[in-house]
DNA sequence: AACTGGTATGTTAGCGATAACAGACGGGCG
DNA sequence: CGCCCGTCTGTTATCGCTAACATACCAGTT
């Protein structure tokens, strides 16, 4: 009890305790549960607290439990994605178990993501979450040797870090190709970004020409346009080049269900029955997909599944690190199904 | 230079510096940049923190230099709507500044937002960024008394907690009536959610009331459909509805462009013409809104920008605490405009 | 030669909490 | 009656880093 009181500055915990007539170890016990407090002493301090504005530092005190209950998340972008899904999934199953998110953007790019996983393993988190397999060389090795559980999410990485929560893109694009095929369209075009930034997106694109193939449809049509992600608006421009440059084609795979309703919309504005005059597909099941008309085939991924079951899984790498009893790597692979709808 | 090597666990500074032959204060100084160094001997810690794969804690270093670099940020949801748009103007505010976000989802509730704002602060943020100006009584006084900088945002609240980045949501809307009145349009209805959670969408609806009666329009048509906020499914089943118990109705303001857009796809499913055979308005001024056939006229807000401008607000703001000279209250008030398009 | 000032590094003392152990107290038991 | 055990609280020693001050050294001044 040497500590005088700190004048205007915030609050600690030995000022709550003086303020009590306790201990400042009493106080920590009395602000977290299960420890065994006199429930009058709880009270006491309780009002201390309340009467203070106490608020606990945990900053401090995870320098001393070394748990900082952080989980860092990766994710290419927030607006007008999935990942706004994904990372909500993340956010709901962390709910109520102390951990809170750490989310980082990383705009599509591995050398961003590496700067990224370094600022964020600064903050000791418990757990990290990055999207893709795909790393700079220092980035995985960041990953391998935090010492915390990693999971990558979104993709089947051949060689992963350990944990994965994906499906296969490639493999997803390849059943929306067949079905197609199966409906009757053969000079069937693809929609994409100009780069192979997005990952995922060249995963589809290769899917796509995979399946062509396999069908024994060599005419592959591929536009690629803007920088991926790509807008509604740039599957729109892309839809009007395709057809330009294919004045046949009859049907295009878009990269997301964003470019595939710009490209719808670029079919309305000429008065183009869709899907008589050419059809359209998209990719992710977003909203906009089940809402417009006509009613947009897709694939549907349940993006906050991904985020809930990572989050879940995390919790359980999480738990068995505190037990010293670390869990053994798991991949779990996510559903994913065309959705037939009026676009096709 | 007591400590002996930790084992196998994560290496701290002094196992840096004592492979590079230092003491640990030089490291420190050798890791963040302004403090001078022999480059020689930078040379010889860079090369220890390769080998050791060293990476700073930073939960430790904020606990002694006092600067957590945290930026507490609550918002609504992230799930398609704008507020995505306003963490990314907040991250790209921030980048570069040695900033981290710490975003958290109020779920529209301010009990929820109460909780986070506790739970924010006890990872002791420099700055805290809230959406609107409605708070709990609690939570009001943790923000006040957090001794932060705080600010509000995507509001004008008559009693501000500190700082303020915002425009009117009621005048907006009046602005948006009083275009469709000029436009000739007088029976004017209104879709929104069926609760006042959305205190901005709220707002808007009062706005259109407002708007309605000083237009000496007394015969307002309201649709409250869906807890907010209403999504495009919502806003599709909210037109029926409008025009159910109004058939009359010759415009509907909604109170997003996703719910707009809703009630766009509903009209185009009847093939009823918009505008002709009803016009169609918007909030937010979302790419669909641009993207869609017909285009949606909107109100236009600045989504990024409000966080790009509470982000360099914030900054300064943290400066100024960091320097003991604290910047004065701000409101920035944020531009809106009408932007008049095919739907109405 | 003594002094000044700047550069480069080391030493000491916390930051605010928690882990781990140590006591004090009271009641039930043999 | 003494012992043990469970409940509650206090003491001490970190956690890994940085602030603040101290020191050593060298070049340039006077």
């Amino acid at each position: 009890m040497k500590a005088k009181s700190s004048k205007s500055s915030t609050p600690t915990m030995s000022d709550v305790a003086r303020r009590a007539g306790v201990s400042s170890m009493t106080v920590s016990r009395a602000l977290r549960d299960g420890a065994s407090i006199a429930s009058e002493t709880r009270e006491k301090i309780m009002k201390a607290v309340d009467e203070l504005g106490y608020v606990l530092d945990q900053s401090a005190g995870s320098l001393s439990s070394k748990r900082t209950g952080f989980v860092a998340a990766l994710v290419p972008s927030l607006n007008n994605s999935n990942f706004a899904d994904t990372a909500r999934g993340l956010t709901d199953a962390l709910q109520g178990t102390g951990l809170q998110l750490l989310l980082g953007y990383t705009d599509y790019s591995t050398e961003k993501e590496e700067v990224l996983i370094e600022s964020m393993l600064r903050r000791r988190p418990e757990a990290i979450v990055v999207t893709g397999g795909k790393h700079t060389l220092r980035g995985r090795k960041l990953l391998v040797n935090a010492g915390i559980p990693v999971i990558e999410t979104w993709d089947l990485p051949s060689k992963p870090v350990r944990h994965v929560v994906g499906f296969s893109n490639a493999e997803a694009a390849e059943a929306l190709v067949k079905y197609l095929y199966q409906k009757g369209y053969r000079k069937i075009g693809f929609i994409g970004g100009t780069s192979n930034r997005d990952t995922r997106g060249a995963d589809r694109r290769e899917g796509y020409e995979r399946a062509m193939a396999m069908l024994g449809l060599t005419d592959t049509r591929i536009m690629s346009f803007g920088t991926p992600p790509i807008s509604m608006r740039q599957g729109g421009e892309a839809l009007a080049r395709l057809v330009e440059q294919w004045p046949d084609v009859e049907a295009a795979i878009c990269v997301s269900d964003l470019s595939a309703f710009g490209a719808l919309s670029e079919c309305q504005r000429r008065t183009w029955p869709v899907p008589k005059r050419i059809a359209i597909a998209g990719f992710g099941d977003f909203e906009i997909s089940s809402c417009s008309y006509p009613t947009i085939t897709t694939v549907g991924v349940n993006c906050y599944d991904i985020g809930k079951r990572s989050g879940e899984l995390l919790l359980r790498a999480v738990e068995g690190e505190r037990a010293h009893k670390p869990i053994a790597a798991e991949t779990i692979i996510m559903d994913y199904a065309v959705i037939a709808r009026e676009s096709t």
